[in-house]
DNA sequence: CTGGAAAGCGCC
DNA sequence: AAAGGGCGCTTTCCAG
């Protein structure tokens, strides 16, 4: 273990000397995730001036030795001068940063170029990331501590194995940068780097090191509520079906439906080809059985209470009385960001039931959460892109796009209510960015295949230029291989040339859907490092918590979430220009759910 | 007991 | 015959 002398000559060598390696454990659990922090400082004439980072998803340490530590170095982490290099900074930042250490100078994330690089790898995890691009086979952390490591209790697994551990990690990152630094520029990709991605890392270290407050015990009153009207519907279909099973196998629901009941088999999986039981399957049946309705309902009820309502009390950080979710900036192939331990970006809202979940997601006291979600904001890139007239003038005159839809696709007399018309061309819009066919959208909308097709075609006559949108981009995928947002976010779509009919129509739909929903994903980025950086320059109480792919939410002190709300709006709405207007909707609540409405 | 596949479903 | 882009989580089921 390094000892505060070391570290004195450490430091003070750090400039000149050829190469010295430190390696520090650096945190318990605590907060966010433990994370191993190893360093590696190579002063090499060449590289004098970089400090990799590495991380290792790891904790412990006794807190003297990180903490002498650290103070040690805090110096040089906070250097906006001394470069930066690891495999997912933000990882370290976040640990660094619940010790007071502000992590400056960022400069090679590995993670995040190689994700730039290519988007579709199955993991941007160190080891196999150095695989492929130094054809090296990276040892793993049973290889460096010996076997059955990973199954010990942290305080067990012995010191020098993770010291070597994160050494080796570190290290690698570092020969990784060398290597990989270069292809950004070869493919185009400095910039997003640059001014995206990299700015993006301590605003999502600060959300995350922030967290959202919850309500445990709303959560918990919503659950005895929940498990009545379980318990109601269980017996309900056990009595129905003369007997008790596993509502939750699907293989016992189907031999219940399908072998013992006799309903028809209206579809089959995909892998196994037994007969399906997913809710649109069940849907048709409910038309001429009790059961399937009921069945839905528990079903509902049930993902509800197993997913949110009794997972998410155990998340809350007892330090913080909060959750902290991480964000993920490198796993969506079209750039969007992903959360998970726990997922917040799948939190209920289209029922009301789930939708008050929401209501435990709540304020500190004295505060409020905002809500701002950008409206539409793949339609609009797409006509953005596109530069269709008709749509860009209806944006531009702030009409409801869905009503516009409906009087291109359906006409004026088609004898359907206002409400049936946008609920349908609703469908067909959003149908167009992901590539839907008549079939299905004849399902949708309760029309034959034929209408569906005739509403999609009349969708491109009054739109023309989408038309062309689309085949610019599947024709630039043919020939390159490749399709790009409007800020030069790649995506590979090998498929695209398949001689397999299906595999390449999946490819096309791929290919027309990047620059839509990767476009949406940059701008929100964009706004993000905007917003961040207005609120600590004018609002340092105020605070961004989460991001959903077209909203952010912030907390605020009450008296002041007026004026936060409308700052952010602000900087939403003019994060990128486009030829149509970003139209931002804000709202303020003491929760969640109210804060949407 | 653990890990992974499959089915299903929550969000944008 | 299949038939919508992008995620992450829970449960069941089975293999090792």
């Amino acid at each position: 273990m390094t000892s505060s002398c070391d570290l004195e000559l450490l430091v003070g060598n750090l400039r000149d000397a050829r190469s010295i390696a430190v390696r520090i454990i650096a945190d318990g659990p605590s907060c966010v995730r433990a994370t191993l922090v190893g360093l590696v400082f190579s002063t090499a004439p060449r590289r004098a001036r970089y400090v990799p980072l590495g991380h290792a998803g790891f904790g412990g340490g006794t807190a003297l030795d990180r903490e002498a530590t650290i103070e040690a170095l805090k110096g040089v982490l906070e250097d906006p001068a001394i470069a930066k290099v690891g495999h997912d900074l933000k990882a370290d930042m976040v640990v660094l940063l619940r010790h007071g250490v502000t992590l400056r100078g960022l400069d090679i994330d590995t993670m995040l170029a190689s994700y730039l690089i290519d988007a579709t790898r199955s993991s941007q995890d160190l080891e196999p990331t150095v695989l492929e691009q130094l054809g090296y086979k990276a040892l793993t952390q049973e290889e460096v501590c010996g076997k059955g490591v990973k199954a010990l209790p942290f305080a067990q697994v012995p010191v020098d194995g993770l010291l070597d551990f994160a050494g080796e990690r570190t290290d690698l990152a570092f020969q990784l940068a060398g290597h990989i630094a270069p292809l950004l520029v070869r493919d185009g990709l400095e910039t997003i780097y640059r001014e995206l991605e990299l700015p993006l890392v301590p605003v999502l270290a600060d959300l995350e090191r922030v967290g959202v407050r919850v309500d445990a015990k709303a959560l918990a009153s919503q659950a005895s509520l929940v498990d009545r009207e379980l318990n109601d519907r269980s017996s309900a279909i056990f009595s129905m079906a003369g007997e008790e099973f596993n509502i939750n196998s699907p293989k016992q629901l189907s031999e219940m439906l399908f072998d013992k009941l006799k309903l028809p088999v209206l579809k089959r999986t995909g892998a196994t080809r037994t007969p399906s039981t997913a809710v649109e399957v069940l849907e048709e049946l409910a038309l001429g059985h009790d059961l399937p309705r009921l069945i839905l309902e528990w079903r509902a009820l049930a993902k509800l209470k197993g997913t949110y309502i009794d997972a998410l009390p155990q998340l809350i950080n007892p330090e913080t009385g909060r959750v902290h979710t991480s964000f993920n900036q490198a796993v969506a192939a079209t750039g969007r960001l992903s959360s998970s331990d726990p997922n917040l970006q799948n939190i209920p809202i289209r029922t009301e039931i789930g939708r008050e979940i929401r209501r435990a997601f709540i304020a500190e006291p004295g505060c409020r959460l905002i809500s701002a979600d950008y409206s539409q904001i793949e339609l609009r890139v797409l006509a953005h892109l596109s530069g269709d007239e008709t749509l860009t003038a209806a944006f531009a005159r702030g009409d409801d796009i869905h009503d516009q839809t409906a009087l291109k696709v359906f006409g004026e007399n088609s004898g359907l209510s206002p409400h049936e018309l946008r609920r349908r061309a609703k469908i067909v819009n959003y149908a167009l960015l992901y590539g839907k066919t008549a079939f299905t959208l004849a399902k949708d909308i309760g029309v034959s295949q034929q209408a569906a097709q005739e509403f999609i075609d009349a969708y491109f006559a009054g739109f023309p230029k989408v038309r062309g949108f689309i085949d610019r981009t599947l024709e630039e995928a043919r020939q390159t291989g490749v399709v790009k947002t409007m800020f030069g976010r790649r995506r590979a779509v090998p498929e695209i040339t398949s001689r397999n009919g299906q595999i390449r129509s999946a490819a096309e739909r791929v290919a027309v859907n990047l620059p839509i929903q990767g476009t949406a994903a940059d701008i929100l980025k964009r706004a993000m490092i905007d917003v961040h950086a207005a609120l600590a320059a004018s609002f340092p109480n105020a605070r961004m918590i989460l991001t959903v792919h077209d909203e952010l939410l912030f907390e605020a002190p009450a008296g002041e979430a007026d004026t936060v709300a409308e700052l952010v709006r602000d900087k939403m709405a003019h994060a990128v220009p486009l030829n149509v207007p970003l139209d931002v909707d804000v709202g303020v609540g003491e929760t969640w759910k109210e804060a949407k409405s």
